[in-house]
Parts: structure tokens; C-alpha cells; sequence
DNA sequence: ATAATAATTTAGATTTGTCTAAAAATATTT
DNA sequence: AAATATTTTTAGACAAATCTAAATTATTAT
């Protein structure tokens, strides 16, 4: 496995990314991914595409080759790992961590994620929920749902959140919900479409339509 | 504290590392040192200047200024922690951490290092001996060792000569050893413990075991 | 189907960090 | 102290990664 730039990295990781939603991608999506400009991005798709990462033609989008997949989870296990790392071994807070494994995920030593993997006992899932790749590329596939839609008795991982006001963070702090919270849908009221869910031992308790709407969860494997 | 590039920073490092030498470095000492053409550090060296980070007049070769050392140091305990927790952790044996502690010591996250500096237990000392700066860039400065524990390739002076024999100082006088002379240990050999030391730019020599642990040097960061 | 709109690419510029080759300053030797 | 050698700097070029503005291609709406 060759060696990749970190502007090339940040790339393929937010392609990956993008097409496990789209399929294809495209210039003006991952510009604003990526916060860059369109033309950045089709310098960019040449060149990934002259290293064999990407199959590409001008105007029709583009979207990882098998080697390009293989790089992008080389990059998303460094980052899960470091996540993890951060979390379990220096206690930064899920919120915190994604920042700084943004930039070690780009330190490119195969020997020192393997010992590093080794080191955590080689977890599943970083602290977010989502699955570490392993030595070989190969990830749990889970699905992403709104937790409106999550089937009943269904063990899910809080995955993502898409409003970050203070307000939800605040009503979810008092929940005790946070990224990788594990949650189990017990009930739901046609009336308001509210539910009854569990998150691991806790007793059962009610969360709003509003509340859910903007909940997702990873399950299934 | 700013950030800088992994470029200046390698720039930084370097200087500060000759200057514990040698007082002013040059701008081919510097070159020989980062595997680069003089010309190339001329124009880092105006570079850092313009950012107050070392003193340079064109010519007369150049040295950190307070600010320039500030930042060597942070770098420095980064690179040291970082090798710190890959022998103790990570099991890597402690001729392999330098390499790897070179690309983690530029993620310069404040809260990663200070965390990761207390996950290790607030370490003294790396794997080679040297002792890592603490959260104020303080560092133990100078320490007495036998010539026997210095560490390879580390610039010493000679302090204090424990045996006054005018036989062990006839064989000093011989080898152009005093109090003062600056040495490096190049090579040591378990057979008789005998070690190949440089002194300046003279050629490599031999000293026995039965010298080395009689001379004692100090040596810094 | 053609015009208007939106998305994408091209062309050319900029910044950072590097290089080579030539010029200038300093150091050394005779 | 002049000539020679060494060191350092300057000038100009290049690659990577980005940008702006203009041109091109694709899409949408009339």
C-alpha cells in the first residue's frame, strides 16, 4: 500500500463517506463536504483518478475503485482507533475526539495501528458506535436509521445527531444519551408519536417525535 | 502559542538540537542535519525570523530566540511522551519509536498531550534516557552520567574524572580528553564493554571499559 | 427544442517548501 | 595581503494544493 498525502486522505475518506449515502458523488457535494472550492475538487479527482483510487469522467461524478475503498478504511480504521483510544485511555469526552484523530489518523504506520489495535484488545466499535475495520479492510456493515423508523427490540447505537443546538444537547444529557448510547424501542403512541426505549439497564423512558426526529441509529450486522 | 508547520517545526527541532551543541548554528550544519541544500534553509531561516523565532543576520548563522526555544520544547515533549507511550504501551522496542514519534509529535493538540502525559504517569525521562519537558517547557537540563550510560549519539561534556592516577591521566592527555571536551558515543561492544567515541571532528576512537566508568559528563536535552 | 439556469471544468494566479545554478561574502592558505 | 577555497545567499524554477474568474457542459423550464 502506497503512501498518501493528507490532502489526498481527507479526499478519499469524505468519498467514502458520501457515496455509502449516494452512490455516486458529486464536484458540488463534495465541495461542501469538504469546504473547499468545485475547482479544487476536480484537480483533485484527476489526480485520484491517474493513481487508480477512482473511476472518474468529466461531468458524470465519480466514486471509489476497490484500491480507493481499501485506502479510504485503512484511514477510517486509524481514525476509530484513535477515537477509541482517546475515550477509553485518556478520557476526553465523545464530543471531543474527532477532532484531535482528524489529524492522528494520518500518521500512516501500519505496525503502529496494529500494536495500537492490539493495545485497546481490539474493539468493534469506536466510541461513536460505528465499526473499526479491521487489519484486512473488512468493516461491520450497519444500517443508519432515524430512531423513528427503528423496528421494535431491536438493539441500536446511537450514531449521529443532526440538530447540535444547546437545547437538544442539553435534553439529551439529562437522557443520558449520547453517541453509541445503546437504545431499545419498547413501545410507540400513534396519539404523538412518542415512544418508550431502553438504554441498557436504565429504566424505560419516553422520547418525543421532535426529540427522535433527530435521532439516528446504527443496527443490525 | 501559534501553530507552525510540520516543516518549521522540523526546522525548530533541529536548531535547537545543534544549539545545545554548539551555540550558533550555521546554515550547512543545518542542512547536513534535515538532509537539505543550504539554499533551502537560508530561506526557512528568513522565514522564522520574520515570525521572531530565532535570531539571523545573513552570514553570521542564527540561534532560537526565547520564543524559538518555547516552541522546540513543546515539539520535544510531544516527541518524547510520544515515544515514552509507544515503548511502555505499545510494546515497540526502543530503536523502532523514534521514527514513529516523528510524525506523531506534529499533532500539536495542548489537551492530547497534557492527557497523554498523565495517562503515563507524568514520565521523566524517554526510552533513550532524555528527559521530556513538562506542561511549562521546563526541562532537567544538564545531568551527570558515567560515559558508560551515555546514551548514543547524545553530545556530552566530560565534568569530573573520578581516578587521579597520573596514569589515567596520561591516557586522557593522550586521547586529547579533559574536563570540557565535548564527546559522543557511537558504538559500544558488550564483548569487553568497550566503546568507539568522537570528539569534534577528530577521527572515531576506542575506550575501555575501565576508562569510560571513570569519566563522567553532563549532557542536556 | 430552445433558452435560462446550474454544475463542472479550464486557465491562470498564489502560497509553501523545495531545488539548481550563479553570485556574493567569508575564511583559509600561501 | 592576494589568491584560493568554502560558505552562504540570491535568482529563478518546480510541484502540490489551493483559489478566482471565465468557459464549457449538463439540466430544467418554458
Amino acid at each position: 500500500m502506497l503512501n498518501y498525502s493528507t490532502s489526498e486522505e481527507n479526499y478519499i475518506k469524505a468519498i467514502y463517506h458520501l457515496q455509502q449515502q449516494d452512490g455516486n458523488v458529486t464536484t458540488n457535494e463534495l465541495a461542501a463536504e469538504l469546504k473547499a472550492k468545485p475547482a479544487s475538487i476536480t484537480d483533485m479527482m484527476k489526480k485520484l483518478k491517474a493513481k487508480k483510487l477512482l473511476h472518474y469522467e468529466p461531468y458524470q461524478g465519480f466514486s471509489l475503485s476497490n484500491e480507493g475503498k481499501k485506502v479510504a478504511l485503512g484511514i477510517i480504521r486509524r481514525h476509530r482507533l484513535w477515537e477509541f483510544f482517546l475515550a477509553e485511555k485518556l478520557k476526553f469526552t465523545w464530543d471531543e475526539v474527532h477532532e484531535v484523530a482528524e489529524h492522528l489518523e494520518h500518521v500512516s504506520s501500519k505496525k503502529l495501528i496494529d500494536k495500537l489495535d492490539e493495545f485497546l484488545g481490539f474493539p468493534r466499535v469506536d466510541p461513536h458506535g460505528d465499526p473499526i475495520p479491521d487489519q484486512d479492510g473488512k468493516i461491520e456493515t450497519s444500517r443508519q436509521v432515524c430512531l423513528l423508523d427503528l423496528p421494535f427490540n431491536k438493539t441500536a447505537v446511537v450514531s449521529h445527531v443532526s440538530d447540535q443546538s444547546t437545547e437538544i444537547l442539553e435534553l439529551l444529557k439529562h437522557k443520558h444519551i449520547g453517541i453509541g448510547t445503546k437504545l431499545e424501542v419498547k413501545k410507540k403512541f400513534s396519539f404523538d408519536n412518542s415512544m418508550e426505549v431502553k438504554a441498557g439497564r436504565q429504566p424505560v423512558f419516553t422520547i418525543s417525535e421532535q426529540l427522535a426526529k433527530n435521532i439516528f441509529v446504527k443496527y443490525g450486522a
